[in-house]
Order: C-alpha cells, then sequence, then structure tokens
RNA sequence: UGCCUCGUAGCCAAGUGGUAAGGCAUCAGACUUUGACUCUGACAUUCCGAUGGUUCGAAUCCAUCCGAGGCAG
C-alpha cells in the first residue's frame, strides 16, 4: 500500500484531501505544521486575536485532530517557525523596505510547504505528498484547479518543477462546493469552516500595525502625480500598494484616488486620480524566473496579481535570465514586487517577479 | 475703519420659503491563502456658524454677534 502524507492545516480542503486519497486506497498519514507564534515573533500591533485565548494556529491543530480522529489517521506535527521567519518573513520585511509588495504565501510554497514539509513527509515514509491547494498536476504539468474561481496555481508558480514530483492535489478535480459537499457528507467537523485568508500562516491582520512590529516608519509626502503638487501625508512607503484606494488618508476629492507610483530615494508617494493613465503600463521585465513548463513560449497570458485576470503578453527571454513582458493590450497596477505567473490555457508555466514597468518604452518615472 | 462675499456631516459641495442632492473619505459586510482592486449597505431626525425675529412653515427673508476671505484705505 502507497503512503502519502497529507498537510493538514485544519481547513476544509486538507481535510478532503486526506479523506479522498483514503477512499483511493493510500495509507494516509496527516502532517500538521506550526509555522508562526505570535508571542516569539512579536506580533502585537493588528493582531485581532485576544491573547488570553487559545490562539488560531492551536484551534486550527484542534480542528486537524478531530478530522484525523473521524477519519481513523494518524497526525504528526512540526514546527518551522524559524525557518518561515529566515526564509519567507525576512523576505517579506526586505522587500517592504525596498518600497516593493511582497507575495510570501508564494515564497512559504517554495521553501516550506514544497521544500521543508516534503523533507519531513519523506522521514515519515511518504512516498507521495499532497495538500489541500486548488490545482492539478498532470504529466509533470502544472494545471489549473477545475474551480477556476478557487485556483490557486498563482501561489506555486515558483516552486522549482523537481519539488512536484510525487506531489498530489486531491481536491484540484472538484469545485469548492462539491468539497463541501463531501465534508458533510462524511461528517467532517470542518465542513462548514470559513475558508482562511490573509498571509497564510499568520491571518488577518491590520497591515499597517502588523508592519508597525517590524519596521520603523517614515513618514513622508504624498504627491499628485498629475500636477506634482503635495496633497497630504504618508505614512511611510511600505505601508501602500500601487493600485491602493483605501486607507491613503486623502479625502474630499472629486475622484477616488489610486496609489499609483512610489519614490523610495526621495520617500514621495505618487497618487492618481479616477481611472488615470497613470496606473496603466504595457511592459515590464521579471526576474528570478521559475519554469516549471519545458516550453518556453513567445505568446501566453500573465497574471499579474492573484484572481488577475490573464493578459495576452509576448515574452522575450533576455540573455541574463530575465523576461521582457510585453502586453499591448495594456495593465492595470502592475506592481513590483508581484509574481507574474504566465499560464499557456490551462497549463502554469511558471513565474517571475516584476521587477521594472514600462509605457511606451519607458520606465515609470514615477514608480522606481 | 467703511464696503462686499461667504460660513451646510471628517473633507468638497448642491439646495435661496415648504420641511437637508451628490462626490470623496470612513465604517460594516461580500469577495479573497499576498496590503488589494471590485461590489453591497450604513453614514447631518441635539437639524444647515450663534442668538433673536418675520411666517402656517426657513438652511433659505430680517437684525445682531462670532468667524473666514476680498475690495477700499
Amino acid at each position: 500500500m502507497k503512503k502519502v502524507v497529507v498537510g493538514m492545516s485544519g481547513g476544509v480542503d486538507s481535510a478532503v484531501a486526506a479523506y479522498l486519497l483514503q477512499k483511493d486506497g493510500y495509507e494516509v498519514i496527516g502532517l500538521f505544521m506550526r509555522n508562526w507564534d505570535s508571542n516569539i515573533n512579536n506580533d502585537f500591533l493588528g493582531n485581532p486575536n485576544d491573547f488570553n485565548d487559545i490562539c488560531p494556529q492551536e484551534k486550527d491543530y484542534n480542528d486537524a485532530v478531530k478530522v484525523c480522529e473521524k477519519l481513523g489517521i494518524p497526525l504528526h506535527r512540526v514546527d518551522f517557525i524559524k525557518e518561515y521567519w529566515d526564509y519567507v518573513f525576512k523576505y517579506f520585511l526586505d522587500e517592504l523596505e525596498k518600497g516593493r509588495t511582497p507575495n510570501p504565501d508564494m515564497l512559504c510554497n517554495k521553501f516550506i510547504k514544497f521544500d521543508l514539509f516534503i523533507q519531513k513527509a519523506r522521514e515519515l515514509g511518504a512516498d507521495y505528498i499532497a495538500t489541500g491547494h486548488y490545482a492539478r498536476i498532470k504529466d509533470g504539468k502544472l494545471l489549473r484547479a477545475k474551480d477556476l474561481n478557487k485556483d490557486q496555481t498563482y501561489f506555486l508558480a515558483d516552486v522549482p518543477v523537481s519539488n512536484f514530483k510525487d506531489v498530489l492535489f486531491p481536491v484540484g478535480d472538484y469545485t469548492k462546493e462539491e468539497i463541501r459537499k463531501i465534508a458533510k457528507e462524511q461528517e467532517l467537523i470542518v465542513a462548514d469552516k470559513k475558508d482562511s485568508t490573509g498571509i497564510c500562516f499568520i491571518g488577518e491582520r491590520n497591515f499597517q500595525e502588523f508592519v508597525k512590529n517590524y519596521l520603523k516608519p517614515n513618514p513622508g509626502d504624498i504627491v499628485n502625480v498629475e500636477t506634482k503638487e503635495v496633497i497630504g501625508k504618508h505614512t511611510g512607503l511600505m505601508n501602500y500598494t500601487i493600485g491602493q484606494r483605501r486607507n491613503v488618508g486623502l479625502s474630499g476629492d472629486e475622484k477616488r484616488h489610486y496609489v499609483c507610483g512610489k519614490n523610495v530615494k526621495d520617500n514621495i508617494l505618487y497618487v492618481a486620480f479616477g481611472d488615470s493613465k497613470y496606473l496603466y503600463s504595457d511592459e515590464c521585465i521579471i526576474d528570478n524566473v521559475n519554469f516549471i513548463s519545458s516550453t518556453k513560449p513567445s505568446f501566453c497570458t500573465a497574471k499579474f496579481r492573484y484572481r488577475g485576470e490573464d493578459h495576452p503578453v509576448v515574452l522575450e527571454y533576455l540573455d541574463n535570465g530575465e523576461i521582457k513582458v510585453k502586453y499591448e493590450g495594456l495593465a492595470k497596477s502592475v506592481t513590483p514586487g508581484q509574481a507574474c505567473v504566465l499560464y499557456l490555457g490551462e497549463e502554469c508555466l511558471g513565474c517571475g517577479f516584476i521587477k521594472e514597468v514600462y509605457k511606451g518604452g519607458k520606465s515609470l518615472w514615477y514608480l522606481k
């Protein structure tokens, strides 16, 4: 009997994943990860949890325990708190200091879930490793999930293809609705548990307060990108992302305002109004490229943000390993630091991280 | 000091006698494994700078005061 170790998060998806594998005849072993500890990591400001109460990570563990009891499978547990900090959170903070918008969950998948976790699973004798991700692997290709609304391939695009060897995504062939239905039929306690959001393993936070735990804010001017007028004060460039409207601190305008750029050197936040041209671009350079697919096409589509739309793009492979991504159709709020994930139909080809953004052949001056 | 204009929710701003538009912001939901974006809902019932007055009835008319700005000097 083949042995599969399933990453149990305490949510519905991984619970049903374990059930499906069990039904398919695998010997299933659960493995729960604890990667964040609010006390150890000084995570107090902006934390909505009651510290006198049991922390959310432990509640999730308890749910995982109950699910495994119900399924009659063993549950192991491992802590990667230090590793999560070193490989994921440190990068997250470094990027923020550079004025970029990092995606910690992609690094979490790359370094924790699909690396350290796999190593631990192997120690437990795993022939296969499974998680509750909405994605599919067929013939060594990473494919979008059946449920396109829940598709999570965007977050998986930076994982080296070799790490997907022996990985199974049982829920990728089902819709979320079907998964919840199965959970109810099997009377799994997490059947109606709300989907988790926020940074993976950390959870929902008031972003500005959360970051204050780790970085010293450096306030400065907010400038109208069109008129160059100073129209307000920002609380620190790391608190804003391109395309952001809420919590900018401006009011009394005729049109909605959007963050369209920042100048880290001069500590300026640039803002545009309405559906401004300053929010659009037609080309970007991506670096730290990871290809999951063996094919490197010249034409494909790209997502510049999770749940963003697929933009038709033309790829130009540069000598230094970077890729020039051109999108004649214009894209809104393409943000340095975010991943540009490439797709060819159903297949997720891989990704790169947005380094520079251009329009009309010129680097956007307000987005340095 | 004289004359003129203006003073409406956090901000901007309609409404000039009939019982408070709208926008921005904010808040709450929905959506969402990254900080979004988007969508839905709420948001001046001690009332329209203050105090009196005219009127069946005023934020809208009158008087005075306070405050902001402008012109003259």
